[in-house]
DNA sequence: GCTACCGCTTGTGTTTTGCAAGTAGTTAAA
DNA sequence: TTTAACTACTTGCAAAACACAAGCGGTAGC
């Protein structure tokens, strides 16, 4: 670790690019398996994503298990320190909302609604599902 | 760009882990000069920080200036863009704090101590605070 | 038993990073 | 007025990370 601020220890965790698309869907798009986030827009390489996971996974932001059904499918969530990313990532988003510089994706707008009305409510609202769908 | 996914723009464009401590050191630790930044205690490369610093001057999140009274010096601070970074910041710090598995600064509690007991309006303070520092 | 699918791993070239050294212009002191 | 120090960088190079393609071992269905 770089330093001991508090802020240098979350940028030094997740702040990269792919750790922080991988977070976005499992929260907002309901991806779960490996493939799907694969097939993701941004098109992550398939050794980034397996590093990412398994440092996610360390990290304690996700959690691996096996699909009840499918037993060759290996299913990720989010543990409670992975939704506590909520804030971070729904501040990310209102920000490119305010200064994006190019034309954003209007379907991705749902999102970001609760948040805009009311960073604190849309927070709890949010993490409230994100629980209910993330509990094991 | 990789995807026109809102949360994505803001990735791209800052989540790097340069990029986030040279705003934290504009917007905490009152730096404005090259020399200040080189000086944190993550010790950014000169080479990366004269990068990083072009990229935030490009996307309009920094501005430049010659400073006043010493000609060769030259002041760095943050536009409207960039003091709207804040929730961001604000955020991983409290994240951070929240979920550390190594020991933090004490010193630095102070950074967050709005924000912790109420973020909109921790935000709305610190903002103000920071437009009356970083304007023209 | 063949074929497809699943979550990866491996190999290779390119880009980015990290470190050290150097540079052009400016200021301060001798 | 020369000189030394300071300023914001630039350059060179080795090491690490990334991006792309191909391959691989273990299910699962037919």
């Amino acid at each position: 670790m770089r330093s001991d601020c508090p802020l240098n220890y979350g940028i030094e965790i997740f702040c990269d690019k792919w750790s922080l698309l991988i977070i976005r869907d499992l929260m907002f798009f309901g991806k779960r398996y490996y493939n799907e986030f694969l097939g993701s827009d941004e098109h992550i390489a398939t050794n980034l994503l397996a590093d990412r996971l398994a440092m996610l996974e360390k990290e304690k932001i996700i959690r691996k298990a096996r699909d009840a059904q499918h037993k060759q499918k290996i299913v990720y969530s989010l543990t409670e320190k992975g939704i506590d990313l909520l804030p971070v990532i729904l501040t990310i988003g209102l920000w490119s909302e305010k200064h994006a510089t190019i034309e954003l994706n209007p379907n991705r707008d749902i999102i970001l609604s609760d948040a805009k009305k009311n960073l604190s409510k849309g927070i709890k609202k949010i993490t409230k599902r994100l629980i209910a769908q993330h509990s094991k």
